[in-house]
DNA sequence: GTCTATACTACGATAGAC
DNA sequence: GTCTATCGTAGTATAGAC
């Protein structure tokens, strides 16, 4: 074995890892398979043991990940809480989310329209139901006369969005500490919705 | 003249736009020069009569659509009026330029990564004083004692993301009027701020 | 200002040796 | 399971005729 060969017991997962970070920094169509190779240390044509084509390793990126945050989300809640407490732990659950799955959650956002027909609708459906169950939420809120929302839907999608796009900003060694900035959003989430 | 050809008279201009829709549905690396020479009706060859390169195009509409944001936001304010007021303003500006100039506001938060050295300055300076701008707003709030925000700069970011995600769902002939949906958003701010 | 033709590089994917 | 080699296609950009 030469040299510059690494004993691998992983390379499926590997190439995963290594998938995901070069996507979210420069897109699905600004990686090319040599890159992901390389990043490994293996050459190009070594990912086809793994993976069918390009696009089967995009849809086994972003499928895994939906399930995982939806898997995750439903633990993290207590569905027999109040409507406050609920979005209280909604929103908690979300900023750390996509704080410590940021490639993953940027992925699943912008690599949608790289997504072909079947992994497309897959990908939707999971995300609708991680969308409909804060809306879900927000409507029970509303129901109890908690919440002062005009528009569940609109609202829901305003949060997520919110929330989502602290991935752009947040940095570990930056000025707020993780606990800081989503005590923030927790409280500005809490105030959109006419609760606190 | 062949037939197939159009005499054209703006070129340069129907470049823009038409690299502006395809870059926003593709993403700059998922379009090619082919790609938008085609759909104006010109060969390959002939875009480089107008744009030194696929890099000089991107930083023409990027550029361009920062300085457009950026006026037409500093019109819509009064800054001499209540933060109350300007806030309002602010939100109501935001969201109807997200839906008239969605492609362009796309490309301007998903393309700075393609940008390089001198370009990407450019545009991160042009953003950041929009940016500035709000966080000034809610500064101004917190002052005067009408606005109840713990972060000016997350609250900032946060609600830009949250106005932003109007284009990612609404659609002119959607359930929601035009009218609907920035009220709904303006009226989120406002209670996300402590305001109303 | 647009065309045809082309240079040069890179892409995804496959074949077959080891 | 990884390698080298290669196929066929497509990418940006340039040269030179009209």
């Amino acid at each position: 074995m030469p040299v510059t060969q690494v004993a691998r017991t992983n390379t499926k997962q590997e190439l995963r890892s290594h998938a995901q970070r070069l996507f979210a920094k420069h897109g699905y169509d600004g990686v090319s398979m040599r890159d992901i190779a390389g990043s490994v240390g293996i050459r190009q044509s070594a990912i086809y043991n793994h993976f069918q084509s390009k696009q089967h390793l995009l849809v086994d990126l972003m499928v895994n990940h939906m399930h995982v945050m939806l898997d995750a989300m439903r633990v993290a809640i207590d569905f027999t809480a109040t409507p406050k407490a609920q979005l209280e732990s909604f929103a908690r659950f979300h900023v750390n989310f996509q704080i410590d799955y940021s490639d993953a959650v940027f992925i699943a956002y912008m690599e949608l329209r790289s997504l072909e027909d079947e992994g497309h609708a897959s990908v939707v459906v999971l995300r609708d139901q991680y969308e409909q169950t804060l809306r879900g939420i927000l409507d029970a809120g509303i129901e109890a006369g908690d919440f002062v929302v005009n528009n569940s839907s609109v609202v829901a999608r305003g949060l997520l969005a919110m929330m989502t796009g602290v991935t752009v900003w947040y940095r570990p060694d930056g000025d707020l500490t993780r606990d800081e900035v989503t005590e923030s959003y927790i409280a500005t989430v809490l105030r959109a919705v006419g609760s606190k």
